[in-house]
DNA sequence: TTGTATGCAAACATTTTGCAAAGAG
DNA sequence: CTCTTTGCAAAATGTTTGCATACAA
């Protein structure tokens, strides 16, 4: 769908072949950092840079078709918008990532926004912890 | 309190000048990053090297005396765990930085315990947003 | 004395920048 | 045509590593 085009035009941004590559390996990868998404538009065609990857990112997140978060101490994964708004689990042990809805969160989403006067934007969240069933406590990666 | 030293020793490590200086430093700056550390223990006496700031927090967050968090896309945080058990509001927009209680996350964290198995690590959480009274919809850092 | 810890310098991983050339509208 | 976008190469940022030396126990 072209989203991207009607988008970018609305912000005064340029429609080009880099920007749909990119968009779309992020809406296939899933959740992927500026390298995945580097390799991945590389190998599906032309040669585009890293540069341009990383600024690209920064536009389509600020257009609102994806979204970034930590799902580990080094380069953030993005995401497309198109499914299902969602924040993460990361078992720090066995390093899967869930992601859940955020019904389950709405009571905190409540309190912080009464109690604190606080939005918190959920899509961005990551919570750090281990699956109950995860063996060693093994000093591992965040 | 030497604490400093039994949990070391206790953990087969030795007790160093560098270390004493590095959990001093965080304890007193609060939520710092290596570097802030490593300015605050030069400035505070002797040069200390930058690897042996990355050692040292690393080996006093595993013996449970330091946390650390991610309360932006730069640099991760430390603080010492001598004071209450925390997690963090970010305000993408001020850049204001809210220690809260667990109890407003309570619900939550049983919430993912028995519905994903999951045991949430609340110290190391960041929750981003924004405070509700902040101004202009700024895209700004995370 | 023995093995851990440190300093140093170099490597690494990730991201940002300036600028000239390419290309979208 | 004009102004945005790209590629490139270099710099900036944050962290890790190998190895010889220093020092805690």
């Amino acid at each position: 769908m072209d989203d991207l085009a009607e988008r970018l035009r609305g912000s005064g941004y340029r429609l080009t072949p880099q920007r749909q590559l990119i968009l779309r390996a992020v809406e296939e990868l899933g959740h992927a950092t500026p390298d995945e998404v580097l390799a991945a538009v590389r190998s599906s065609a032309s040669a585009v840079n890293a540069s341009t990857v990383y600024r690209t990112l920064e536009v389509l997140e600020e257009l609102g078709l994806v979204r970034h978060t930590h799902l580990s101490d080094r380069a953030p994964t993005y995401h497309s918008t198109r499914g299902p708004e969602h924040f993460h689990l990361v078992c720090r042990n066995c390093h899967r990532v869930r992601s859940v809805d955020p019904d389950v969160a709405s009571a905190l989403l409540e309190a912080l926004r009464r109690e604190h006067d606080f939005e918190v934007d959920l899509g961005h969240l990551a919570i750090f912890g281990r699956c109950t069933d995860c063996p060693s406590p093994s000093g591992d990666t965040a």
